[in-house]
DNA sequence: CTTGACAAAGAACATATGTTCCGGCTATAC
DNA sequence: GTATAGCCGGAACATATGTTCTTTGTCAAG
């Protein structure tokens, strides 16, 4: 079977509206665009299309039909959405906010640089003591949700004890027998490793990416 | 204002919906998802949410709403594609491909990345020179195209003489009256700033955002 | 030419769906 | 207590919207 130019039209019409709207067009509406008078027209020409199965129709439902291959501009799996938790001190900890679940944001991340497996998260840095690993102050972090991490990596880790450390921070992880040396990447020697006890550390997971702004 | 329990299953169920229809619910729906009997409340809670500006709506239009950051798989102008073009020598300029109109690739990036106007594209850095600036070899740098740029930025420009400086290079760029200084970013002693006169550089754009991925 | 399939227009119809109004309930403030 | 505001339920209402029917015109096949 043929697609007529009218009913190309109806397709292109409905994408665009989709677009636009988020929501399908009317019967009414879609006559009102291609220029058809009738709605039993346009009905008509909306039960070739699905024949064709170019459109899906919900009966009796208003704006119930959607589009069988969306032109979808976030091209498939190309992209996805993680949640972006907030703030991360790239030097001294910060305490972890109080209500964890709560969402600031969602940011969408190239599938390119997201990890092939696993969750993963996205934090914004601050502070400059990744400064040598080439992160800087106002960068945001992919982090790919792991328990464990290698030495040497770029690690998103949160400090139980001692107290006056505690909080969520990003530094590079070495682990020797049950401590763990967490190292700032910065030269200015105002920027001190520390070690801390392995059972004191929770560890979130790896840095997977970098995304910078330049305003 | 608060959230409401009860407004906040509508909004977790309007997502739901979307999802799986690819159109919005009717208030009717709603209200049997959420186990409201009568379609006045429903409409009393959309119209709470609305001015909590968590959804849009289309007065008398039948599921005329939407949700305002829909977590939805056509989030609209969320992510945009731009051209990969290609390498581009952060040391010395390397010479423009060929075939300059041949994209290799596309790449998707998020809109939070790319400039608020004008065309971009994006190009893989190749070698060290910036290093200062926080970009490194491998980095994916998002160029927007402008003919000019200020003293300063970060730029993409074509250098046409003298002939062993030809090519397509990432520097910072300053102009002294009708010379141009091209400036690494590499405390190197191998990285050398150069001069070049103003008419024999053509400057592609400025860089606008820096992806990097962790292998 | 006649026939039948296809496309279309217009009108009438059925109902799906948003809107409005009224009353009741609960909690908090006065 | 009363008063007020926020929230809810129910029903009537208006209309937005899909469906169906009849009629007309076109075109290719017989």
């Amino acid at each position: 079977m043929k697609l007529r130019p009218r009913q190309k039209r109806i397709l292109e019409f409905i994408q665009e509206y989709i677009d636009e709207h988020d929501y399908p067009p009317t019967i009414r509406e879609i006559g009102a665009a291609v220029g058809i008078s009738s709605t039993s027209v346009v009905n008509y020409n909306l039960e070739r299309l699905e024949e064709m199965k170019l459109i899906e129709r919900n009966r009796e439902v208003s704006r119930g039909l959607r589009l069988v291959k969306p032109k979808d501009k976030r091209g498939g799996e190309r992209v996805r959405e993680i949640p972006l938790y907030g703030k991360i001190a790239a030097g001294k900890p910060i305490p972890i906010p109080d209500d964890p679940e709560t969402v600031a944001e969602n940011i969408a991340v190239p599938a390119s640089l997201l990890p092939t497996s696993g969750e993963a998260f996205a934090l914004r840095v601050e502070g400059h003591s990744m400064i040598d690993a080439l992160v800087n102050d106002g960068d945001i972090i992919v982090v790919r949700s792991q328990p464990e991490v290698e030495n040497g990596q770029m690690a998103v880790v949160e400090v139980l004890e001692p107290a006056e450390l505690a909080g969520v921070t990003l530094k590079r992880f070495y682990r020797r027998d049950d401590k763990i040396e967490l190292r700032p990447d910065n030269p200015d020697p105002s920027y001190q490793p520390f070690w801390v006890e392995a059972e004191h550390v929770r560890v979130y997971g790896r840095v997977e990416s970098v995304l910078r702004k330049y305003s």
